[in-house]
DNA sequence: CTACGATCTCAAGTTAACTTTAGATCAAGA
DNA sequence: TCTTGATCTAAAGTTAACTTGAGATCGTAG
């Protein structure tokens, strides 16, 4: 595989493990914009299929592919951005990710305090259920979900 | 708010964020089994409360609900289980997470490599493009995404 | 040149996750 | 009791993200 590869779409769906269809579809949102043969069909570059990939992880984080198209219209194409602008851009994203990271990050965490915790159950553990009187007799950690209270 | 406190739908929908159509459709699904009052009311524990919040959360990373069911599911009610069916139990949950999380903070750190190595784009960042040749000229970190190849 | 699988477009169908609507009942204050 | 807002059920509608189907064209091995 050379850096000037240029693949048709089933060589991308097989390579990105996307359907056809779904290629397609990201067409259609404006997720990439292949380029066209003579003939009509799609020809796709390296950075195409790293766009679906970016595509592929980000929709796994529930993302939108609105939200993602934005993500990725605001990056190179139209005029070159500087560093600043680079940095402005990506900020957000950025900060969505380290947010959901620190999220999930805790949620592991306190999976990981309950199982440890001895005390068999989700339900009765005062990991879980905090405020439950009966279940703050035992000792242990004592947090989930940060506090969004409830 | 007390350890005893029994909820109205309107309450829980007011408290988690959810409308209340979607509480009711989470009913349908399964994720929760809230009381009854003598008139048909639905009544909610703290128990419903948290269940939600860990619905919301999991979601958001892109779980499906029947797969959230399962995962509530698995925990409590029938028999009580051991702290090694807990752990076992739990397992599969714990390394998704741990999966996601290496991910995303993957995908986080390579985006903080391109923003601090001043390539000024995605497209032509040795980074983003790594088999580029033309990108290759300058130097900086070389990676992204793991290598799934694309 | 001829197959024949790979692609193409466009439109319609599907699935998950909800929301909306309609009409009836519940619940709590005046 | 009356009233008024909150809930109830059941069914139909909506939206995002695709998939499927129909019929035509592309493109490459023979």
């Amino acid at each position: 595989m050379r850096a000037d590869d240029i693949l048709s779409i089933g060589q991308v769906a097989a390579r990105t493990g996307l359907a056809v269809s779904a290629i397609r579809y990201y067409e259609d949102m404006g997720l990439i914009t292949p380029m066209r043969a003579p003939g009509g069909n799609r020809r796709f570059r390296r950075a195409d299929i790293r766009r679906l990939s970016f595509v592929r992880i980000a929709q796994g984080f529930g993302f939108t592919l609105p939200r993602i198209a934005e993500l990725l219209a605001d990056l190179p194409e139209a005029r070159t951005p500087t560093a600043k602008d680079w940095r402005v851009i990506s900020e957000g994203f950025k900060q969505e990710l380290d947010q959901k990271i620190a999220t999930l990050t805790k949620l592991r965490d306190d999976l990981d305090g309950c199982i440890g915790c001895g005390c068999l159950s989700l339900e009765r553990c005062a990991l879980y259920n905090r405020d439950d009187r009966a279940a703050q007799k035992g000792d242990g950690p004592r947090y989930l979900m940060g506090d969004t209270s409830d």
